[in-house]
DNA sequence: GAGGTGACTGCGA
DNA sequence: CTCGCAGCCACCT
């Protein structure tokens, strides 16, 4: 777990949600040890599609739930296809009961 | 080695 | 309620 980049850390909190879930950017901060900085995960998602195998980025939003990252999957309805697909509904850019479908890594992996 | 960037967050006006 | 500013740390040039 030392001999990883950062990214990787990141890809393997972010593979771990499961589907229909989805998680805050604050969140896989916290849990890497790097909260307060939520930029540093989002930065790593920047090249999550360069990982292998694909990161699910679609299920990380940012803390209001809303679909920043929206854009950098190609295209900017993508993401909310993706999450749609998995039984997540989105509402103005936004995940609809998104503290509802919240995933916390640092909860669902404590216990 | 130093500087710039960024898929965020929280607080203040 | 909405808008703006500053802090944060790893990666790239």
């Amino acid at each position: 777990m030392e001999d990883i980049s950062f990214y990787d850390q990141v890809y393997q909190v972010v593979r771990l949600i499961p589907k229909g879930r989805v998680s805050s950017y604050g969140a896989i901060a916290s849990y890497l040890g790097t909260k307060g900085s939520a930029r540093m995960v989002g930065y790593a998602m920047n090249a999550a599609h360069t990982a292998s195998p694909p990161v699910p980025a679609q299920r990380v939003v940012n803390r209001n739930g809303m679909l920043t990252g929206k854009f950098h999957f190609g295209s900017p309805n993508l993401m909310q296809q993706l999450l749609e697909n998995e039984g997540v509904k989105i509402e103005d850019d936004k995940v609809a009961d998104f503290k509802n479908l919240f995933w916390d890594p640092a909860i669902e992996l404590e216990l």
